[in-house]
DNA sequence: TGGTATTGTTTGACGGTTCAAACTTTTTGA
DNA sequence: TCAAAAAGTTTGAACCGTCAAACAATACCA
C-alpha cells in the first residue's frame, strides 16, 4: 500500500492524463507529449512504466486511462495545482502566465496542509475585502509603483490614469459580471474614454477593453497616483 | 553569462556549501554529505562537477569554497529558503519540522517575486495584529479543532485547556522575551500549574515548559473552547 | 479497398544523480 | 615517527528521464 514516493515527473504525467481523459478523444500519446512539452517517444516510454506501476491502463496505440490508484494521485496533484495557482494569483498577485509554471513546480512539494491553508487564506481575503484592500495597498507601496496614492471609486478616476482595483463593493449579478470581465481586486485598470454625456465609460483591464455604466463603476474602489497624466 | 538553468540538486549543494562555509572548519565533503543525506562519494562527484561549472573552487581533500558565481546562486536560494520557511510558519502556521522540507523543495520553483511577496505578506500580518488574530481564528475554525471558542487574555485561561495564541499586546523587552520563549501568534499554549498565590503560572508551549508572571500573561490574547477540562 | 499520411513505438544513447566497493590521503595518538 | 583510524576519492554500475532515428500500426481518403 505504502508505495514509494512518486517523482514529480510521474505526478505530472498523471495530471496530464487526468486532464486529457476529460476530453472526447481521451488521453492520447501525442496530446500528452504536446501538453508536457516532450517528444512522443518519451511519452510511450513513460506510459509503459506507469502501466507497470499500476497507475494507468495502457495498451499500445490506444488512449490511456487512469487506474483507481492513478486517479487518486492525479486528483490530489491537480487539486494542489489549482490551490497553488489561485493563491499565487489572488493573494500574491501574480499574473496567470507567471503563476502557472510556479504552481506546477511547487505542487510536488506542497503537503495537503499547505494547499489547504493557501485555499483558506484566499477564501479569507475574499471574505474580508477591507483587509484585502489594505494588503493590496501594501503590495503596491512595496513596489515603488505606488507611493502615497489616493483612493476613490472608479467613476472618479481621471481618464488615462492607471489605478489598482481594491474591491468591488456590490453583490449579486453585477459583481459576477464585473468579475467575469476580469475586474477583480489587484488588477490594474484604466479609463480610456468617457462618452460625451459621461456615460458609459470605456475601461481597459488585463489588455481587454470593455464598457460599463458610471453607476456600475461607482461600486468599484480603486487607488491611483494623482498628478500623472 | 546566461548559464543554463541549474538543477535543484545543484542549488541544494551550493546552499549547503554556503551554510558550512560559515563554520570554522569550512565546507568539507563529509559535512556536506551529512547535511544533504547522501554518501560522501556522491559529494566528491558533485564537487568535481560544480568545480567544472565554475561554481566552486575545489581541490581534492580540501574544504571547498564558493566562487563569486556560486555564491550569488547560493545566496539567492538561501534567501528564498528563509522567505518560504517564514511564510509557511508565520502565515500558514506550519510546524518548523513540516515547514523545513517544504521550503527546501519549493525554493527551486519560487521566483524572486514570489519570495518577495511572501515576505511582504508575513510583514503585513506582523504589522496588523488584529488581522492576524482574525486569520488565526479562521484557521482554527477550519480545522474542526475549534468551533465557536472564546477569547481572553492568558491569565484568564483555565488550567489544562489548550488555547491558541492570537496576539501579544505589548512591545519592547517583554515582547521579545515572550517571543524568544516561543510564545508567538498561532502557537498552542496550555496553563499547566498555577502557584498557590496565583503567581507565577507555569505554561507549556511547543513542548517546552516555562513560567511567567500573571501580569505578563495578561498581555497575551488567547482563544479556547470552554467546557473541555 | 489500397496506398499514403498520421500517429505511435522501439531501441540505443546520453546526462544527471546516486550508491557500494576498492582505493588513497590525511589526521591522530601512542 | 609511524601505524592505525578517519576522511575523502575513484570507479563501475544502476536508475531516471529524455531524445533521435528507425520502425510499426492506424487512419484517412481517393
Ligand atoms: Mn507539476
Ligand atoms: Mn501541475
Ligand atoms: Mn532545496
Ligand atoms: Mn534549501
Amino acid at each position: 500500500m505504502d508505495r514509494e514516493r512518486l517523482s514529480s515527473r510521474v505526478e505530472d504525467y498523471l495530471e496530464a492524463i487526468l486532464q486529457l481523459s476529460e476530453t472526447p478523444q481521451g488521453a492520447r500519446t501525442g496530446e500528452i507529449a504536446r501538453l508536457m512539452d516532450v517528444q512522443p517517444s518519451t511519452v510511450s516510454t513513460a506510459l509503459k512504466s506507469l502501466n507497470e506501476q499500476g497507475l494507468v491502463d495502457y495498451t499500445p496505440y490506444d488512449a490511456v486511462t487512469l487506474t483507481p490508484d492513478g486517479r487518486r494521485v492525479a486528483e490530489e496533484i491537480a487539486g494542489r495545482h489549482v490551490a497553488l495557482r489561485r493563491f499565487l494569483m489572488e493573494v500574491l498577485g501574480l499574473d496567470p502566465e507567471d503563476a502557472e509554471p510556479v504552481a506546477c513546480g511547487m505542487e510536488h512539494d506542497a503537503t495537503p496542509l499547505v494547499a489547504e491553508r493557501m485555499t483558506l487564506l484566499a477564501d479569507f481575503f475574499r471574505q474580508h475585502p477591507g483587509m484585502m484592500a489594505k494588503w493590496l495597498v501594501a503590495r503596491q507601496e512595496a513596489r515603488g509603483n505606488g507611493l502615497p496614492g489616493v483612493e476613490s471609486s472608479l467613476d472618479e478616476l481621471p481618464q488615462g490614469v492607471r489605478a489598482l482595483v481594491l474591491s468591488i463593493d456590490v453583490e449579486g449579478a453585477l459583481r459576477r459580471r464585473l468579475v467575469e470581465m476580469g475586474v477583480t481586486p489587484g488588477v490594474l485598470i484604466t479609463v480610456e474614454r468617457v462618452a460625451p454625456l459621461g456615460d458609459p465609460i470605456a475601461v481597459e483591464v488585463r489588455g481587454y477593453r470593455l464598457s460599463m455604466r458610471k453607476a456600475e463603476a461607482a461600486n468599484i474602489r480603486v487607488r491611483w497616483r494623482p498628478g500623472l497624466a
